[in-house]
DNA sequence: GCCATATACTGCATGTTGCAGTATATGAGG
DNA sequence: CCTCATATACTGCAACATGCAGTATATGGC
């Protein structure tokens, strides 16, 4: 089956309808890559692969005399992709370079925390805007608006909870003398808090 | 300045302490790979081109025959670790096959969109519960507890997210006659919900 | 016609990953 | 003491991923 880590993420959009390259290098920006960022260049040489597979067929057509490929599902194709879900997911990573600043903070000063703090807020606004744009445009695929909602909701909470903490983290430096210094900050407390959270406990125990 | 993207998240690292290479691996599996996931074998190569930019310095030591090499920061290291913060940070990017198997559920059965969301669940409970055994170790860099609680209350805060929204998500499929016909559940009440939360406005407008 | 942008790619150098392997040290158990 | 599993400490290498720059053709506005 296929080795490369995009094959069933694009087999998934291919079973939604075909796609020149070039479309699903558009669909794969605007959906997959919330959830499965990739390298455009990969794009154009993984449908490939799938053809070689027998997952997907290529046709080419023109434009005057411009080449392109539209590639198609086979039914092999679904019956891989399907057979995917079964199968353990990776898990889950973030790339996040902010936070590690924010975890390195110490490093600079407290202008600087700020301003990466602001950065990440200014990002995950941005983020829930394109979300909102996006459950108020047409859907592209109605029949699907179920699980587009589904996966929807857990994009925008992620997103909501990265803006809160923001502005909860920038509220919390106010505090800090220094990036070295938090001063009276209740870092114990707050650390027994989120340990207190991290491990429910019943009242007695 | 560097070009590999490792480079600033191991200078935060040697700015800390000095490590040997296996320490850093570890370290860095420990703390940095929550944000900043990277592959073990890149930790062997990295620290070796940090001391070829001056960023750091490398001494080799001995166990009986069995050499270890051993990495400080430098001046110049701490400088650039510094003007790092100031830069504009990468986009945060998420890799999440089992949200990507969600986003394609309609190719699949009820009980496997099931099997995504328990395993979805399973992880996040995991990662809590390590989350909750790092806040309740001792920690090995007192001094900066602060930061790293900071940042910890970030990442709590996503575990829990994901968790809460596969608990919802599990009620809310137990409404759907199949993955592709979700029969009476509210998707358009549902989606008019997450684009309001989207695209806050004021009562009158 | 010109030009900026869109559509539709490809070559390629560099960086990253996973895996398998090597060497030495350590400690438990027989 | 010996054996063996595991830890410590790496490296070689094939395959894969990425970013960037470039090419070619089409489109539409001025």
């Amino acid at each position: 089956m296929p080795q490369t880590r995009n094959a069933y993420p694009l087999l998934g959009l291919l079973n939604l309808r075909s796609w020149s390259t070039y479309e699903l290098a558009q669909q794969v920006q605007r959906s997959l890559h919330w959830f499965w960022p990739t390298a455009e260049r990969r794009l154009y040489d993984e449908p490939k692969l799938l053809v070689e597979l027998g997952l997907a067929e290529a046709t080419e057509e023109f434009t005057g005399r411009r080449a392109r490929r539209e590639y198609r599902i086979t039914r092999a194709g679904r019956r891989a992709l399907r057979l995917w879900i079964n199968e353990p997911s990776a898990p889950r990573t973030c790339e996040f370079e902010a936070l590690a600043k924010v975890f390195f903070a110490d490093a600079g000063s407290i202008h600087q925390l700020e301003s990466v703090i602001d950065g990440i807020a200014a990002e995950s606004i941005d983020r829930i805007k394109q979300l909102g744009e996006m459950l108020e445009a047409e859907a592209p695929f109605p029949k699907r608006a179920h699980v587009s909602v589904l996966a929807m909701q857990l994009q925008l909470e992620q997103e909501e909870g990265v803006l809160h903490w923001s502005q909860w983290a920038r509220t919390q430096i106010k505090q800090w003398r220094s990036t070295k210094d938090p001063g009276d900050w209740p870092t114990e407390a707050l650390r027994a808090e989120l340990a207190a959270r991290a491990h429910p406990r019943a009242p007695g125990e």
